[in-house]
This record gives structure tokens, sequence and C-alpha cells, in this order.
DNA sequence: TTTATACTGGACAACTTTATCCAGTATCTC
DNA sequence: GAGATACTGGATAAAGTTGTCCAGTATAAA
């Protein structure tokens, strides 16, 4: 559904909205969300060329969120990094003589049309916030002391 | 959303669909589909390991549609070539201490169990049905549509 | 100013996906 | 059976994605 690209910007901003008190190096944040360091830091890369965070050089440095976790969605992270499902907007057959999409090229846009919807109503915001004792990043929030259910499954 | 293989492999179920009065040969799929010949070979075979479709050898041989075209969804055939997005499971991070996913994950997750419903819900039948003159595989209905001009279809 | 820190950018390597080609084999028609 | 047709499977290559490494440079602190 969205490359590995994609789930490492979007780790790694959750992790910044999560840690907007000073910088954070590439080396905690890779620690922190374990995506691999050298990589990680193209990606950050990309996020601060794509004005969702921006970059502090020499000591103390590192990345910061450049706005509010409430303002930059899951979507606009993921479009940073190229890492966002695109839109089908002209038959991919290369046809051209006619208006819209085939059924079968209609279908799929729609599929995307979904995500981005879903994509774009979720903020860093709302990912980080707790949910049922869960933090972002697959992190269980120890003060909560969760009695370890399999509730939030559907 | 899905990536190039499934992409084939769906224009070519649909063109089997469009064409169950005899077996189509490989040569004919690829024209008819525009993917690359040689590469569609392999995606054909691979529906028809997943029983998508079936094989028939030496002359007038080809592939036909195994089953009819309102018994096969789009999942069905992006399953076969490996090609439908995957629910997740498990913690992409190895954190392996708690239930459910954590907000991150349940989200991505939610945008492919949507991608799942619009993709099971749709079956070969659904989009091979003309809809506002408009057939699959971005041709557009002679009798119906827009001014025909000689050469476009190769 | 010196030193340690940490991002930047480029080169490069590993891996996966996509694509091509061909010899081999099964099957149909005559 | 002979010949033509067309799938099968393997080898190989091209392209894209993911991942590593390092020298260069900017910045903060002492």
């Amino acid at each position: 559904m969205i490359s590995s690209t994609g789930e490492y910007a979007l780790r790694a901003a959750v992790y910044l909205a999560q840690h907007r008190d000073a910088p954070q190096t590439t080396a905690k944040i890779a620690e922190g969300t374990k995506v691999p360091a050298g990589y990680l830091s193209k990606i950050l890369q990309q996020l601060v060329r794509g004005e969702i965070a921006s970059s502090l050089r020499g000591a103390h440095g590192g990345f910061v969120l450049l706005h509010d976790p409430d303002a930059v969605t899951v979507w606009d992270v993921l479009t940073a990094v190229g890492a966002a499902p695109e839109r089908i907007e002209t038959c991919p057959l290369g046809i051209e003589r006619h208006e819209g999409l085939c059924p079968v090229h209609r279908l799929v846009d729609d599929a995307v049309a979904e995500a981005q919807r879903c994509f774009s109503s979720a903020t860093l915001a709302t990912l980080v916030s707790s949910v049922d004792g869960m933090t972002a990043l697959c992190e269980v929030a120890p003060a909560l002391g969760l009695p370890a259910r399999g509730g939030s499954r559907r």
C-alpha cells in the first residue's frame, strides 16, 4: 500500500511530533523508529525539502517538526517523500481519444482516492494521541499499565 | 497503489473476460492490453497457477478464463499475482509485547482494508460491462461514444 | 579560534521488480 | 507421423528501490 520509504517517513514524522522540545539527531530518530540510519538521513532530507521538518547543523543540532502536529496530515508526509499513492489522471494504456477513465482504471482510482481521503484526514497529532493505552510507533504506554487485551482489533 | 504486475494482470483478466469464445494467445492479449508480451507470459502463468485462467498448448491454444467473470473479483486477480495490498497483521517495528496495532499502523491498515473491500466488491463482470459508453481497457464503445476516427486502434 | 557535533551531498552496493530472450515441450491439424 | 503452433521454464538484463559509506561543510560550545 505504501512503500518502505513512506513508512519510514511517517515513523520519523511521528517521532518528531512526539519530541518537539529539542532537535532530534538522525541517530536518535533511527533508534526510536527502527529505521536504517543511513537511509533515514535521506528521508529526513526529503522531509526538509518538503517543508515538513527543518534541520539544524552542529552540536545539539538535528531535526525538528516545522509546524504543529495537528497541521500536518499523513498525506503531507507521504507526499513529501513521493510515497503518496497517485491518482490516475489519464489512461495508462496511452489511448487518448476519450474523456474519463474506463471501468478498470476508474475502480483503481477510486481506491486511490479513498486512500487519499484516509491519509488526508489523519494528522500527526491524531496519531500521537494515545489510544487504548497504545502510543504511536507500536510502543505501549508504560504509565497506563494496560491489561493487554486484543480488543482494539476489528 | 498497485504494482505494474497487478495492473497487467488485471488488464489481462479483463481481456480474457471479454473474449471467452476461444483461447487467446499471449500475443493477442499483449496487443489488446498493451502489456509487454514477454512479461505478460509470466503473469499469465501466475494466473494459471492461481486458478484464474487455464492454458491450452498447441495450435489454436492460448489462455481462457477458468470461471465466470462474475465469479472472479479484482482482488482474486491481484492475489494470484501477489499484487494485492497486504493487511498489517503484526507490528512492523518488531516490537512484540502488545496486542493490536499502534495508531500509525492502524491507520495504514485501515486504508489497506478499504482497498481490499473496494477490490473485493468488483468482479471482472462488473468491469466488462460498459458504463457511459466506455468499455474496459480504456476503449470507447464505438456505437455510443465519440466520433470514431480511423487508425487510433492498433 | 579550536574542537566536537551533526547535517549534506555524492558515490556506490544490494536487492527487488520489471522485462527480454530462447530452447524445450505439449498439442493441434493435416 | 510431420509440421506448425503456442505455452513453459530458465537464464539474463535493465530499471527502480532500498541501503551504506564517507568526505565536506555548517554550527554550537568552550
